[in-house]
DNA sequence: TAAAACAAACCAATTGGTCGGTTTTTAAAT
DNA sequence: ATTTAAAAACCGACCAATTGGTTTGTTTTA
C-alpha cells in the first residue's frame, strides 16, 4: 500500500513546474496586480522552492512576460476556434460582441490583459515580446469578423475599422468597469453600439443583415 | 548683498511643499510607472526629504492617492471650462474628438489615468476615494456634451450614450496605443467614428449638422 | 554516473516608515 | 518695535521587513 511512487519524465516535470508557476503568476496578477506581486507571493502560491524556480526562469521579470505570454497566446487560440465554430449562415453580430467581451474583457484575462498592458507602457522588453502575439490577435479577430460580416454600400469604412472600433469601446468599457461596474449599464452601451452597427454590416453570404433583439 | 531672505507664510510653505511632492509623484508615475515608483524615487525627484514629506503625507499610498485626486480633478476643472468655452453656434464634432484625445488620452494624463485606475481595481480604498471624482469628470464631460448636440430622430440612442460610447472607443484606442503607435491610423479610426456618429446627431440649436471634412 | 529537477538557507539592496532634532514662521507679551 | 515661546515645517540618520536573486547541496530521471 505504499504510494504509487508514479515517475515522470523530465519534459513531464518541466512542463507541470511551468505551468505551476505561470498560473500562479497570472492569479496573483488578477488578485493582487502586477504592484502588488512579489516573488514570494508566487512561490508561495504555486507551492515552488525559490531553487527550482530559478531553474526554470531566469528573473521574476522573465516569468511574469511567460506567463502574460501564455494568456495572450490562449487567447489568440480561443480566438482562431472561434473562427472555425462559427459558421456563416448564422450570423448574430450581438453574439459575436458577447462572446468577444466575456472572453477578454471580463474576469481575469481582462485583469491580466490591462496589468500586462499598462506594464507595457514603461518596460519595452516586455512590450517587445508580446507585441507579436496582440498582433495575431488582432489577426485571428479580424479574421473572425471577415468571415462573418461585410461592410454595407452605405458607408466607406473597412469592416475592420468596424472592428477595431468595436473592440476599443469594449475595453474602453473594461477599464470604466473598474470604478464603475453596473453590467447592466455596460449591456445596454453594447446593445447601442449594436444598433449603431448594424445598418453599416452586412452577412457575408449576401443574407439579410442582423436584426436587433426587441 | 545677503539673500533677500524672502519669508514665505506657512499656508505658502505647505502648498509648495505639497504640490512639488504631488508633482514629482505624478511624474514617477507617468515615467516609472505605479509599480515602479518607490518613496525614494519620488522625494529624490522632489528634492525633498523623508521628514518633509512624512509631516504632509501619512503614507506613501496617501501622497500616490492626493496625486490622483489632483491629476483627476484639473481633469473635471479642463472639461468644465470647455463647456464653457465652446460657443453653441460653432458645433465642430470633430474638434470635440481631438480636444478629449489630446486632453485625457495622450501623455500624461493617458499615463497618470491608466496606472491608477489599474491600482483601483485592487485597491477599494484608492477605488472609493477617486470614485467621485471620476463620476464628477462624466457629468463635466456629459454638460459640454449636450451644450452642443442632440439626438437625431434617426435614433432612439440617448444622446448621453453616443458620449460614453465615444469616450470609451477613445480609451480603448489610449490603451492599444501603448503596443502600436501609430497617430495617423488612431486618426484616421477617429475620423471613421465622427462619420458614423455625423448622421445620429444634430446640433442644438436646430442648425445643421457638423460636416465631415473632405 | 551525468544531467536535470528541486530544495532551502542565505545575501545585499531596497522598501516604506520612524524618530530625535533643527530651522522657520507666527502670534502673544512686552 | 522687540522679545519670546509655541507651533509648524523640515531634515536625515536609522530601522525592521521585504525585495529579487545566489549558492550549496539533495533527489530524481535518463
Amino acid at each position: 500500500m505504499a504510494h504509487p511512487r508514479q515517475r515522470k519524465s523530465q519534459q513531464e516535470r518541466r512542463t507541470q513546474m511551468r505551468s505551476r508557476l505561470i498560473e500562479a503568476t497570472l492569479v496573483c496578477l488578477e488578485q493582487r496586480s502586477y504592484h502588488g506581486t512579489s516573488l514570494t507571493h508566487i512561490l508561495e502560491r504555486a507551492g515552488v522552492s525559490r531553487g527550482a524556480w530559478r531553474h526554470h526562469f531566469a528573473t521574476k521579470h522573465d516569468l511574469v512576460a511567460a506567463a502574460a505570454e501564455d494568456a495572450l497566446t490562449r487567447a489568440v487560440t480561443t480566438t482562431q476556434g472561434l473562427a472555425h465554430q462559427l459558421p456563416p449562415e448564422q450570423l448574430d453580430l450581438e453574439r459575436l460582441f458577447d462572446f468577444i467581451r466575456d472572453n477578454f474583457y471580463t474576469g481575469r484575462h481582462r485583469a491580466v490583459w490591462l496589468e500586462i498592458n499598462v506594464a507595457c507602457r514603461t518596460d519595452s522588453t516586455l512590450r517587445q515580446r508580446l507585441t507579436p502575439i496582440l498582433q495575431k490577435f488582432h489577426a485571428a479577430m479580424e479574421k473572425a469578423w471577415k468571415s462573418q460580416c461585410a461592410t454595407t454600400d452605405l458607408t466607406r469604412i473597412p469592416i475592420e475599422a468596424l472592428l477595431v472600433l468595436t473592440i476599443n469601446a469594449f475595453r474602453g468599457m473594461a477599464v470604466q468597469s473598474i470604478v464603475q461596474d453596473d453590467q447592466s449599464y455596460y449591456k445596454k452601451l453594447r446593445r447601442y453600439w449594436f444598433s449603431i452597427l448594424e445598418p453599416l454590416i452586412t452577412q457575408k453570404e449576401g443574407r439579410a443583415a442582423a436584426r436587433i433583439k426587441p
